[in-house]
RNA sequence: GGAGAGGUGGCUGAGUGGUUGAAGGCACUAGUUUCGAAAACUAGCGUGCGGGAAACCGUACCGGGAGUUCGAAUCUCCCCCUCUCCGCCA
């Protein structure tokens, strides 16, 4: 959500950020319906007033001739004034729903572009594995390791449903463990949130309205969530924190849900895109100043690029252009891991800043210096998801054996060198 | 699943249908006092919208919505939420 006198104030701005976001909604007619709001609230408020210094007057008691002339006289106007209200409730209806449509505008060093193909490369590092046979894919490999169980992983969810079983488990154990150590040493407190939520949640970070077929829900209206951001924001919501907690600094673990609608033909083997994964997801709210959820932005995204350069992976980071930005987004970067036999990266995270987009929604204030109340600034970055992680550690650390290396930062926490 | 009690400002907590934007307390800010601080005392201290250069003025807001009334935090109805007790259950 963002602030009406900013949108009024920076018309253009706002366009700008709806054609850049390709996002299909008429700056213009929220404006003109915004002035008719602010005339219609004007008049109802001066009836009003009108209105209540009659009604003031019958306060005592009162002969009956002068309460009847009074009445009289309040008749008509309240009939008018009644009118109005009713004329301004339509538009405030019709107003609160545009609002949630507007997107926040984008950062100036955020590219053009309609889909992800246009993202920007901007940061490459490690070397890429060169393999003297012919390396397997990642569901060869852990098939035949017994770490994973597709078909009967089919057989009882369904279509992307598995079983992780043995090694498959125990790295993945490995993984988070590390992701503890490695982050809780990063001033993140961890948390386990709760997984169904009240919808207002996902209004909350901006995933609703938009992304309904996206989710779970359960018989009694309640959804199951995609990711921990959502409960996580949804903690301190209608809550004034004080400024000296700042910045709040979450790291939440939990199982993620997605319908994965409309991508029936995208990825229908293996561990890239599953209904249900786990995941390590650094959230963080900060004062309201851009330099510093700029500064905190750059920082979750080395986190995870850190961990990720820990591990040994090779990996780029690219800025995500305008059209590949979700509504509430000012800026986003995705991690992405290479994978040697698709011969490309895959996105593994995904690091994204607010302002106070998702905060104003969810009504999380603090107290400034001066003693106004600000909306907080609100960030999140992915730390670690399993098992889409596994597709690029398993496939890049195969060897010619078919075993697998296990990275050295994760050997004290998986007990083995070698998986086979 | 059954029964009951509640939702008031940054927090706590009063509130007979008519100067109630809302007592009291805490917190906060300023002043007095002090070498300084604490304590004490005095004063100030909500948010949105509109107008105004500003002081300030108008108006709305007591979980949300609808209603009764000239007038609603207060009465009625619906919804949402929280808590307590009983039942069931890992």
């Amino acid at each position: 959500m963002l602030d009406i006198k900013f949108i009024r104030e920076n018309p253009d701005l706002v366009k700008a950020a709806i054609q850049k976001k390709f996002v299909k909604m008429n700056l213009d007619d929220l404006i003109a319906l915004d002035e008719r709001r602010r005339e219609a609230l004007q008049l109802t408020e001066s009836l009003r007033a009108e209105q209540k210094r009659i009604g003031d007057g019958m306060a005592g008691p009162l002969d009956p001739e002068a309460r009847e002339r009074l009445l009289a006289e309040l008749r008509p106007l309240k009939a008018h004034a009644e009118e109005k209200e009713e004329e301004l409730k339509k538009i405030m209806l019709e107003w609160r729903d545009l609002m949630l449509q507007v997107p926040n505008v984008p950062d100036m060093t955020v590219p053009d572009g309609e889909s992800d193909a246009q993202n920007q490369e901007v940061h490459v590092w490690g070397e890429k594995p060169s393999f003297a046979f012919e390396p397997k894919d990642h569901i060869e490999i852990m098939n035949a390791l017994k770490m994973v169980d597709f078909e009967r992983g089919t057989k009882v969810h369904g279509f992307r449903g598995y079983f992780l079983t043995g090694d498959g488990v125990r790295l993945c154990f490995a993984i988070w463990n590390y992701a503890m150590d490695f982050f809780g040493k990063r001033g993140f407190t961890p948390v386990l949130p709760p997984m169904i939520v009240r919808k207002q949640n996902l209004y909350g970070t901006g995933h609703l309205p938009g992304d309904v077929e996206d989710y779970y829900m359960t018989q009694d209206g309640d959804a199951l969530v995609g990711t921990s951001e959502v409960p996580i924001m949804g903690m301190h919501a209608d809550e004034v924190l004080s400024k000296e907690q700042f910045p709040i600094k979450y790291l939440g673990f939990s199982p993620c849900y997605r319908r994965e609608a409309g991508s029936y033909s995208k990825d229908v083997k293996g561990l890239i895109r599953v209904h249900e994964f786990y995941k390590f997801e650094q959230v963080v709210l900060c004062e309201a100043s851009h330099e510093t959820s700029v500064r905190a932005h750059e920082e979750l995204r080395r986190n995870t690029e850190e961990y990720i350069e820990s591990l040994g992976i090779p990996y780029h980071t690219v800025i995500n252009c305008g059209g590949d930005l979700g509504l509430g987004q000012v800026k986003k970067y995705d991690i992405e891991l290479w994978v040697p036999k698709e011969n490309t990266y895959r996105e593994i995270a995904s690091a994204s800043y607010f302002h106070d987009f998702q905060t104003r929604r969810f009504n999380i204030r603090y107290k400034d210096a001066e003693g106004r109340m600000q909306y907080a600034h609100s960030l999140n970055n992915t730390a670690i998801p399993t098992p889409r992680i596994l597709v690029s550690l398993i496939e890049n650390c195969q060897e010619a054996d078919g075993r697998v290396r296990i990275p050295e930062v994760l050997r004290p926490y998986f007990g083995k060198e070698y998986i086979g």
